[in-house]
DNA sequence: TACAATTTTCAGAAATTACTGAAAATTCAG
DNA sequence: CTGAATTTTCAGTAATTTCTGAAAATTGTA
C-alpha cells in the first residue's frame, strides 16, 4: 500500500480535521485513505500506510463501524476482512450529521428534560428554565430535520442543498401558498 | 456565586457536552453558567463558581469571546469586566454553526481546491480526485448554506425549522413552480 | 505620572486521550 | 476437531491537551 502524495497529503489534513471532528487524528487518516481508495482494505494494508500499529486499526475499524461509516466485505479466497466507504459521498454525510446528532444532541436533549420537569424555586431557576425550554424547542426542531434527512435520497437532498440562497424566498412563498400551516 | 443544583448538573453536563462539541469541558462550562445566568458576570464569580483558577477563566474568556459568543459588558462604578450571552438563543445557535463552518469545513474546502487543480498521472489520483470533487462540492453546498443561515432572522430561521417534515414536500412544490431553476 | 486593580501570558504540572505490543479470543479450512 | 490465520482486548506507555500559579502587561483613576 503505497499512496501518492497528493494523497498523502489529502490523509494527513483529514487527519488534522478529524481531531476538530467529533473524531480523533487517527480515525480521520484512516477514514480518508478509504474514502479516497477505490478497492477496499484490509487492516495490514490500512496499518502499513498509515504507520500506525494493527491494534490501533483494529480500535479505529471498531470505531468507523459504530459510526457505520464503513462496509465490510470479504474477497473470495482471502480469510481477511476488507472495508470500503459508501459509494454516494451524500450517503456518508447523512450518515455523519445523523450519527453526530445522536453523539451531540440527544443526551443533552433529554438532560434538558429532566431539567424542566423540576419546579423551580426562585427566580434565578425561573430563569433557568426559560433559557432551557427556547434551547430545547431549537434542538428538538434540529432533530426533527436531522430525521428528515435521514430518510431523503441523495437526490433530494442535493436539490435541497441547491437551493441554497433561495431557501428565503421560498419560505415566504410558502407562507403565502400555506398561510394557515403553523401558529 | 453560588448556583441552584439544578443548574449545577446542567453545567456539568454542558461541561461534558463540551469536548463533544469543538470546544472543551471547562468551555461548556463556563458558557453554560454565563448563558444560564441572567446578570452579567465577571472573571472571578466564574472562577468561584466553576472552580477553576482565575487565568483558566481568562483563557476561557478569550476563547469564547474568538468564536463571537460573548458580549462584554461594563458595570458604572465597577472596573470589572461583565459577559453575558445573547438573549436570542437563534443567535446562539446561528454563530455556533457559522464559527464551527469555519473552523471545520473552510480549511478543508481550500485544501481540496488545491488537490484538484493538479493533474492526476494515474488512475488511483483519477478517483482520488473524483472523490474530492464529490466532496468539495458538497461542502461548498453547505458553506452557501450557512452563510444563508448567518444573514437570516431568527423569526425566519424559526419558520424554517418548524418546516420539519414539510420539507421534503416544499422541494417537490418548487419544483412544479418554477421547473427551470436548476438544470 | 504613579499606582492599585485587573487581565493576560506562559512555563511547567496535572489530567486526559491515544497508541502499542503481547496475549487472548475468534474464525475457518482441512 | 485441530491449528494456523486473523481480529480483538487491554494494561502500560506515550503524546496531547488542559490547567495552574507566578509574573508581566494593561487599564483607569487620582
Amino acid at each position: 500500500m503505497k499512496v501518492s502524495s497528493m494523497t498523502q497529503s489529502l490523509i494527513l489534513h483529514f487527519g488534522e480535521m478529524g481531531s476538530k471532528w467529533g473524531l480523533n487524528r487517527t480515525l480521520g487518516q484512516m477514514y480518508a485513505l478509504i474514502v479516497l481508495t477505490e478497492s477496499p482494505l484490509n487492516a495490514d494494508q490500512i496499518s502499513e500506510c498509515l504507520q500506525i500499529s494493527r491494534s490501533n486499526v483494529s480500535m479505529g475499524l471498531k470505531e468507523l463501524k459504530s459510526w457505520n461509516l464503513i462496509k465490510l466485505q470479504h474477497i473470495p479466497g482471502d480469510r481477511k476482512e476488507y472495508f470500503s466507504a459508501p459509494n454516494d459521498v451524500w450517503e456518508i454525510a447523512r450518515t455523519l450529521v445523523v450519527e453526530r446528532r445522536k453523539r451531540e444532541l440527544d443526551p443533552t436533549l433529554s438532560m434538558m428534560r429532566d431539567a424542566l420537569l423540576q419546579s423551580p424555586s426562585n427566580d434565578a431557576d425561573r430563569y433557568v428554565q426559560k433559557r432551557v425550554q427556547e434551547m430545547h424547542d431549537l434542538m428538538e426542531m434540529v432533530t426533527l430535520w436531522s430525521n428528515e434527512l435521514q430518510g431523503m435520497s441523495s437526490e433530494k437532498l442535493a436539490a435541497l442543498l441547491k437551493l441554497g440562497e433561495g431557501i428565503g424566498k421560498l419560505i415566504d412563498m410558502k407562507d403565502k401558498l400555506l398561510p394557515n400551516k403553523n401558529s
